[in-house]
RNA sequence: GGUUGGGUGACUGAGCGGUCAAAAGUAACGGUCUGUAAAACCGUCGGGCUACGCCCUACGAAGGUUCGAAUCCUUCCCCAACCA
């Protein structure tokens, strides 16, 4: 493969690539490149979205590179300020450890486990940025409580404002810490989202400061949300996860727009999207819904997820697995609904019932009857089963 | 440090002594429609009950004033804007 094809495959869907000509330079050097991608442990749910900028970086895997994975666990204390309109929350060490473990499982759905070097930045940013005497805590805590509105409000602040003159590093800490992580792990190249370039672009000054080669710089597309409006997050709780069960997971990308779904197919596939559009919806939707579901459960999960989607939802028949619950003795079908786990409470059950929500084998009850025990299927609304057995 | 305005249900946000389990919107959940599309429309949306009514718990926390408080007073905690 010559340097032209590679290039084209690996900026394939990239947003902004800075520079070509370095990265041109970087991978034709012969080298074994250092990859960066780091990643605030801040949540420890990885999805879809993340798997755009994550399959970008296995790509590099595949050319021989080495993926840096930076586990911002120092990071994740202060907050990366990119993309959001109010402070985040600080995590605590424990938190921090446990979504970092998490979150690397998930990442090794798409990594190469082999070609991936995990590194955390408290390792280099504790000892650089906290003296003994202050603490990590200490200079956190301050970090957080003092805003900047309270910082830029002093006059003599506003002077420098108006002079045109920088202000404080405290605004722009959080860059710099990301920035000097690449320092640290000597990445030729970093990627991540499109809401990360200014961050990413810290990381080239801070080499240059330091004295290194500069890093290239990419960055993918920010995926959007089921909803088809904000990007996928999980704050938002518009997002597939990558350990979303199969079934979960295929019926997630079938309840998606149209429109969506092309977006999808484009961002996360390397499908045609001409032939795409050929197809019927529903059909190309079930093949978007196959593929992504493949990918993390492997073919035959994918094909299971099919065939239970088609099953409970277009024939409208009952789904090979139920979770099942034993009816000792007769009550109220809404007492039954609560018992079983279906809905949260007794009024909750009623409402459902009078909606016309509730199924006993199919047929709609109207009313909270009495329920005598005996094996059969109670369903609410389309999605909950249960199968039903007498008890002993 | 000072001044002013705030803290309301999953979220945004009205209410400012009784008619308030609390408007409106969002989200969620049911139903109709369908390709479980999306959209639209209708309904529900604190908990419980012997249920067109009744009880319990709720409007930052704790007290108080009232026949009666989310609404007034006191103290405390937290937040924001503006001024130093």
């Amino acid at each position: 493969m010559n340097i032209e094809e590679v290039l084209k495959g690996i900026t394939r869907g990239a947003v902004d690539v800075i520079s070509r000509e370095e990265l041109v330079k970087k991978l034709s050097s012969g080298r074994k490149l250092r990859v960066k991608f780091g990643a605030d442990p801040s949540s420890p749910d990885l999805h879809i979205g993340h798997s755009v900028v994550l399959s970008k970086l296995r790509q590099f895997q595949d050319l021989g590179h080495t993926a840096v994975l930076i586990i911002g666990d120092f990071t994740a204390q202060i907050g990366d300020p990119s993309g959001k309109d109010a402070t985040r929350p600080v995590l605590d060490h424990e938190t921090v450890a446990n979504n970092a473990r998490t979150y690397t499982g998930q990442a090794f759905k798409v990594l190469d486990r082999d070609k991936t070097e995990i590194r955390f930045n408290s390792e280099w940013l504790k000892p650089f940025f906290a003296s003994p005497a202050a603490g990590v805590s200490d200079f956190v805590n301050i970090a957080k409580s003092v805003t900047i509105s309270q910082l830029l409000e002093r006059e003599d602040f506003r002077a420098r404002m108006k002079a045109g003159t920088p202000i404080s590093l405290l605004e722009i800490l959080y860059p710099i810490f990301q920035g000097y992580d690449s320092v640290a792990v000597k990445a030729d190249i970093e990627l991540g989202g499109q809401d990360q370039i200014f961050n990413l672009l810290m990381g080239r000054n801070m080499q240059k400061l330091s004295g290194q080669e500069q890093q290239a710089v990419m960055t993918m597309p920010l995926l959007p949300g089921t909803d088809g409006e904000k990007k996928m997050s999980k704050s938002y709780g518009n997002y597939v996860g990558l350990n979303d069960l199969p079934n979960e997971m295929f019926g997630k990308m079938m309840s998606v727009s149209d429109s969506l779904m092309c977006s999808y197919y484009e961002l996360l596939t390397f499908e045609d999207l001409a032939a795409v559009k050929a197809e019927h919806p529903m059909e190309a939707k079930k093949k978007l819904a196959g593929l992504i579901t493949a990918r993390y459960h492997g073919g035959e999960q994918a094909q299971a997820a099919r065939a239970h989607f088609e099953q409970v939802f277009s024939r409208k028949e009952l789904p090979e697995n139920m979770e099942i619950f034993r009816a000792e003795k007769a009550g109220k079908l809404s007492y039954l609904l609560v018992a079983a786990g279906l809905v949260k409470g007794m009024n909750e059950a009623r409402r459902l019932i009078a909606q016309g929500a509730v199924r006993l084998d199919g047929e709609k009850v109207s009313a909270d009857i009495i329920f005598e025990p005996k094996d059969c299927v109670l369903q609410v609304g389309r999605r909950q089963f249960r199968k039903i057995e007498k008890g002993a």
